[in-house]
DNA sequence: TTAAAAAGTTATAGTTATCTAATATATTTA
DNA sequence: TAAATATATTAGATAACTATAACTTTTTAA
């Protein structure tokens, strides 16, 4: 098995690079909060071990070994949060540090259960793709809200961002998973928008939070 | 936080100061499988950090401070194993290595929430009691089946050991916590034992096995 | 197109947790 | 009670992961 360490970084590199495909040095130390030369040494080591493609100066890349790894790991956090908020009833904010911890359990027995019990998901509450037990991911074509034009209606399909403050702001707005919207106005100077729901109620968000806001039109 | 050793540690000392009051180095290392000056230089520290009581050539002894923290992991290793039971529906063998990484899990939310929806337990599911929020045990007044004398009536309450491999062979002769029991006969060669239970079914008990069952009369 | 800035690398060092080998103390037993 | 045995300690090394300081390469922009 491997160190929660190595864990952590291919964990990050897989997510980094879904954004941007090749994965920087720097762009790394930063998302795991240590030095560039912590990073670059343990580059080596993971390369090494055959889990990342590298060579100096170039991005890094998880070879197919390292891949896998990732997704099982992303599988496990995202079970994980679906357990805590339907089996355990915690609320979708508070899940995300727990799951940190849960997804490094070494135990297959324990996983597949949760899958389980929660009827095999597709999704975690945050509505991002759970991979299954072999790695595959579903996803669906989604777009950020901040790209709908004035007039359209969307589902809220998933948020792309974790964290407490961020899912606080929601809940504060009464927006979740699956809520049908409406697009009203969106203001050019700022780029923030005012939404309706299915009630017919007005919410103004910021163009931080749609950027944040996956859809499905 | 402590890190993962030094949790490992303090829950040994307290598990092996139960039985003998004091703990010595020896025994230590060999219940944590590391060599003697390991845990030497590891007492060292927690000494230094007031978590244990130590001079040298002397034996181990918790502080008040470890104590509290030997209470708060078990605490958490106890929930996790009837958590695992009772909502997961895994069985009493299978549970140890798993609570054995959930107890480390640093989220009192995470535990509190589990022992909500369990009703505030007070035994694992192999009897063990389990500490509350503060660290206090209720423990009742037990004693060892193979102390208990021919004839004798006598309710399980506990085991003695968590491994799979024990439990696998308390399984197989259909022995359950709460089951109600007769010593029939004791053999003074070798400390085995047969015993009756409700439906009349004997069992041949090895003295190794009578001795890690605990029971009350 | 070269100087400045950004990004990456190397060298060296510290911390934590472990080990082996050598030595010291305590306990047991002949 | 002295020798043998068991137990504990010290010294010195190593592996994993982190850091700072100094240097190199790449990219950006004047």
């Amino acid at each position: 098995m491997r160190s929660l360490t190595e864990e952590n970084y291919i964990k990050s590199i897989y997510s980094l690079s879904l954004e941007t495909g090749e994965v920087y040095v720097s762009e790394l130390a930063k998302k795991l909060s240590v030095k560039l030369p912590t990073v670059n040494s343990m580059i080596k080591k993971l390369a090494a071990k055959k889990l990342v493609a590298y060579a100096p100066y170039q991005g890094i890349k998880l070879a197919e070994k390292g891949k896998k790894e990732a997704l099982s790991i992303i599988r496990k956090h995202r079970l994980a949060e679906l357990f805590l908020v339907k089996v355990m009833g915690l609320g979708w904010e508070e899940v995300h540090d727990i799951a940190e911890q849960l997804e490094h359990v070494d135990s297959e027995r324990f996983y597949n259960r949760i899958d389980e019990l929660l009827g095999y998901p597709k999704a975690d509450p945050h509505g991002e793709p759970i991979p299954d037990v072999n790695g595959k991911v579903t996803s669906e074509n989604r777009i950020s809200l901040s790209q709908v034009a004035e007039g359209v209606s969307a589902k809220i399909s998933a948020v792309g961002n974790d964290e407490k403050s961020f899912l606080d702001h929601l809940n504060s707005k009464g927006l979740q998973i699956g809520d049908s919207i409406t697009v009203k106005k969106k203001e050019l100077f700022d780029g923030s928008m005012t939404i309706i729901n299915k009630s017919k109620k007005e919410t103004m968000l910021s163009h931080q939070v749609a950027e944040r806001i996956w859809v499905e039109i």
